[in-house]
RNA sequence: GCCCCCGUAGCUCAACGGGACAGAGCAGCGGAUUUCUAAUCCGCAGGUUGCAGGUUCGAGUCCUGCCGGGGGCGCCA
């Protein structure tokens, strides 16, 4: 078991079972760290079932766990109990959890396959900056699943059909002179001008426009993700799905839902309670045309279909209502309306000089994930979309991810990996190599701090994997790399004393293991020198 | 009018099933360096968690109402 607190949750709640408790033992971080390595609040939730005092119980509790191997004190505290670990007990765990280089996966814990869906932009024009938002956490969360072992792909969805391509082609038409005015859902961008001119430029027939222009963009598109280090398992298309039996397959296991009214056919979403739609939706027009939803849910069939048993799709806010349509109508089709989880991705907000960004200036123009890329590079973008969590705004400030300074957290981490990539490199030259097993016990309080941290690592990959709060894992490596920086501060590591050189050599060593693996997971450079 | 998200230090944000005295970074002030990389470290200061009630042994977290910001409420996607 490489996560320590699960490990301990479980050696612990054997414990108790053994004296006939059964409770959700879950350990968390006392608000002070000389209260101890981990505290439980096990009391108070036996306390309700058990109606005693949390205190008692806490005492009692204390009392039976104290003598397992790992623990060396367990304190009762008001209702919790703390808990103390056993030097000996980290080392070896150390010792035993980061032996290989890079750090492995954990071994597949589940019989669930994920993919996750996400950016999936309309092939018609340049990525954004949310685009690059949902990116970043989309292809953070399919890394952290697949390194907790729960087996996860990337797909991109490309809605190549429907109304907005006919505007794309009209677009570009007037663009080149083909056509008197531009339509009412036109694109403007410059970049429809240069799609015209190339197109009229390369002899294209015309009515062959939108759909080589539908290819030159999803090109560009894929290329800045690629450039972004996101590449995707798949990448799905409208007009594929449209092609396909999955249309036909939704109509008939949706049929027992279905009504006509005034000359359109609805679906029954509100008959699912548990999605709680507000109204029935149209599935196909008065006009005979299926509705985007209709196809969407043929999509959603499909990916199931495949053998996921889990779609996690990441959605902008303006498609939060359309969440319990689609439950409902996956639930109808069989797939079951819990598979599907929406991850609403919110906006972002740029600033530069302290000044709000306009994002979108007239004629379509528009603050692109290109500019983005160009103007604070790939690892200062993806660390910085990481940071918050998905479901708020983020403030993102191009001026500080710009800075090559201190106050940039981005390089602060980075620095750690350099600065201890670096005395590796000095230990090297003066013949000393990090020596496993003479780690034993700590010899100076900051080094049990370090391993007390980096033994938090596969927790954590288990905790973002289960509850997809990517944002936390760079605040971990942000806390492992402030213990870092505090360690080599106090502790100098390369001496004349070869033996005690060689096992701070080896925690040392441990660390650059975990913090190369947590920048991998968030597909940040780990830079060997700045 | 109804639905969803957000409101925590001057700024940007954490707070892991409801848990202990709400924590970081930046900005501010004061210190540490002829370094195994100072892109670092240490210290000080900074809070009625938007407001008012409620539930609970215990609320930033749950419930109700209100205020403020954003998004949605199409036979658009």
């Amino acid at each position: 078991m490489k996560g320590l607190r699960h490990f301990l949750e479980q050696e612990i709640r054997q414990r108790l079972k053994d004296r006939g408790v059964e409770v959700e033992v879950r350990l968390s971080l006392p608000p002070r760290p000389e209260m101890g390595d981990y505290a439980t609040n096990a009391a108070f939730l036996m306390a309700r079932t058990l109606r005693r005092p949390p205190g008692e119980l806490a005492r009692e509790l204390a009392k039976w766990i104290q003598d397992l191997p790992a623990i060396a004190r367990a304190d009762a505290s008001g209702g919790f109990v703390n808990l103390t670990l056993e030097d000996a007990f980290l080392v070896q765990q150390l010792k035993e959890v980061f032996t290989e280089d890079p750090l492995p996966p954990l071994p597949t814990r589940t019989r669930e396959r994920v993919v996750v869906e996400f950016v999936s932009a309309n092939p018609t024009g340049p990525l954004n900056v949310v685009n690059a938002r949902a990116a970043a956490v989309g292809d953070t969360l399919v890394r952290v699943m697949r390194f907790a072992g729960i087996p996860a792909d990337r797909e991109y969805y490309v809605n190549d059909a429907g109304g907005q391509i006919r505007a794309l082609q009209g677009s570009i038409e007037y663009r080149a002179g083909r056509r008197e005015t531009l339509p009412e859902d036109g694109y403007g961008g410059t970049y429809v001008a240069d799609l015209a001119r190339a197109l009229d430029r390369e002899n294209i027939p015309v009515a062959q426009w939108a759909k080589e222009a539908v290819r030159r963009i999803l090109e560009g598109q894929l290329e800045v993700l690629r450039r972004y280090r996101v590449t995707f398992e798949a990448v799905v298309r409208e007009s594929w799905i449209r092609e396909s039996p999955y249309p036909q397959l939704v109509k008939e296991r949706l049929a027992p839902y279905l009504y006509e009214k005034e000359g359109a056919v609805y679906f029954r979403s509100t008959a699912f309670p548990d999605f709680r739609d507000d109204k029935d939706r149209v599935l196909i027009r008065s006009n005979g045309e299926p509705t985007y939803f209709f196809w969407d849910l043929a999509y959603h069939l499909y990916k199931a279909d495949r053998g996921y048993t889990r779609l996690i799709d990441l959605w902008g806010p303006d498609h939060q209502g359309y969440i319990p349509r689609m439950k409902a109508g996956l639930e109808a089709l069989g797939v079951g309306g819990h598979q599907l989880e929406v991850m609403i991705v919110q906006q972002v907000n740029l600033f530069r000089e302290g000044q709000r960004v306009r994002m979108s200036k007239r004629k379509g123009e528009f603050y692109a994930m290109e500019d983005l890329l160009e103007e604070v590079g790939v690892d200062a973008t993806r660390f910085f979309m990481l940071q918050r969590a998905v479901n708020t705004p983020l403030d993102f400030d191009l001026t500080l991810a710009r800075t090559l300074s201190q106050e940039n957290p981005v390089y602060y981490v980075q620095y750690s990996h350099a600065r201890v990539v670096n005395l590796l490199k000095y230990a090297r030259e003066k013949g000393h190599a990090p020596e496993f097993s003479w780690l034993e016990g700590f010899t100076h309080p900051a080094e049990r701090t370090l391993g007390r941290m980096l033994l938090r690592f596969y927790d954590l990959v288990q905790d973002v994997a289960d509850s997809r709060e990517v944002h936390r894992l760079p605040h971990y490596l942000l806390d492992l790399s402030r213990t870092f920086h505090q360690f080599y501060q106090n502790v100098r590591v390369v001496t004349e004393a070869s033996r005690e050189t060689r096992r701070r050599l080896a925690l040392v060593e441990m660390f650059r293991r975990v913090m190369k693996a947590g920048l991998d997971l968030m597909g940040v450079e780990a830079p060997e020198r700045m």
